[in-house]
DNA sequence: AAGCTAAGGTTCATATATTGAACCGAAAGA
DNA sequence: TCTTTCGGTTCAATATATGAACCTTAGCTT
């Protein structure tokens, strides 16, 4: 892997890390030496991705990616746009709603709009959706391209709980009949005792560019509850393609036409 | 410059260019071979930083940071405690307000509220303050330690309008002025016809992190009105400093103690 | 208080990844 | 048609990254 590259798998463990860390800890937690890890440090540090605290010496995320994500946000407002309707979503159903986007080849949670019940499911902002494991990866897939179903099923599948689908052929089975209905469901496929629908976000045509996913408890999810949500989502999620992808003004948003 | 710090400023680059741009432009712009370019722009593609448009082949930013951006949000929800004061400060004073922030050892734009007025001043989200040509730029620097003043005021300083202060000891007259005074006032340091004044936000004793600053179109900016929107803004400045670092709950909120 | 361990950080010879001039084919302009 | 410029690739030359060993300090254990 090129030193750039491992550069920013060491920025992404730092994000992954639930609290600031020590050099060493790092550098055990990527594999690498201490002087690289360190290098890597101070050169992430002089561009602002990561901070170190001047009194404990830990090491945390920097503002640097706050500056990118307005930039990249004013150009292509995707949370700015998804988010009111994840919000309508969230009040519909009573239930957690998130909404992801791809990037880097994967599928990452970047809003949530939690549900107001004392019984709720709880979803991290900046956590991963594995593609096999929630609806959200599943209602992505559905409706990408073949090479990319290839590619994601074609990696080792974890089982999550002992209900997590990993088997190619099924998934496969699964993924055609989201695409028929338009929205995914996904069973405790990540967690115990969490149903989850999602729809994708996409230009007409091209391949998705995130997924919208309504996340309940299993004791709400009935199978009409459930059908109710996945609609819902469904809807949501092809308003908020509509206000981003426009009604094919293409030639004056440059940002319709998304890297395959 | 380690490979690390070219790929970053490459990124960054690419974040200041207006548009996607192609593989020779970007490379011409960073002053680097074709090749090189190239290749850190795959490498920053497979991490999600820049995205290639499958069809034109330019480049852009992409969705990586805005999940970065979420993490350090909701580890350090500057902007979302900023953002509600910023937006009261606009109300109040009918001018443009924006929030900035320190990395990398630069100030930049982080929010941005518009005034209502037709005749307004405009401020880009993700640009850079120069810290002696901007009121948030000075208010930064006033507050902060001599090292980093040393710094700031050693290096070469544009001038960006015939008014912009540029002489280290005239600067250094103005600082203490601010320091005294609480915020700072900048007279046509950027652009011409503009007046802004700013105050630091910071936790008590140690190094700003930021800045929130109104800016006026001149021709509004008689002495008392620039004083009200001083005092205003560093009332706004330090109701958001208190609030994002506490009644000194050092203890439990780790980020108290931020890298100087 | 001595002794131990692990922390953050640094050094420098070695090895490896980065570099860029030259190249290709395609497409746009003259 | 000819020319230029584009995105992209190749490979020998070389600049750069690497990591074992080292230092110092801080906190524990005995």
């Amino acid at each position: 892997m090129s030193t750039i590259g491992k550069a920013l798998t060491l920025l992404d463990a730092i994000s992954r890390l639930e609290k600031e860390a020590g050099l060493s800890d790092i550098a055990r937690h990527c594999a690498l030496d201490k002087a690289t890890a360190r290098r890597f440090l101070v050169e992430l540090e002089k561009h602002g991705f990561v901070e170190q605290d001047v009194e404990t010496r830990r090491y945390r995320l920097g503002g640097a990616p706050v500056r990118l994500a307005r930039i990249r946000e004013a150009r292509f407002p995707y949370l700015s746009v998804a988010t009111p309707f994840a919000r309508e979503l969230a009040n519909l159903t009573g239930e957690t709603v998130h909404l992801s986007e791809h990037a880097a080849g994967r599928l990452s949670t970047v809003h949530v709009e939690d549900s107001q019940r004392a019984h709720r499911v709880i979803v991290d902002v900046g956590s991963i959706l594995p593609f096999h494991a929630t609806a959200s990866g599943l209602a992505f897939l559905a409706f990408s391209q073949a090479r990319e179903i290839d590619e994601a099923l074609s990696a080792p599948l974890k089982a999550f709980t002992d209900q997590t689908l990993t088997d190619p052929v099924t998934l496969r089975q699964t993924l055609g009949e989201t695409l028929r209905r338009g929205y995914s469901i996904c069973h405790h496929g990540l967690e115990t005792g969490v149903v989850s629908v999602a729809a994708p976000i996409r230009a007409p045509g091209s391949t998705p560019v995130g997924a919208i996913a309504v996340a309940a408890p299993a004791t709400r999810a009935e199978k009409e509850t459930v059908d109710q949500m996945g609609r819902a989502a469904m809807a949501a999620a092809r308003r908020i393609s509509e206000r981003l992808f426009g009604l094919e003004q293409v030639a004056a948003d440059p940002l319709a036409r998304r890297a395959g």
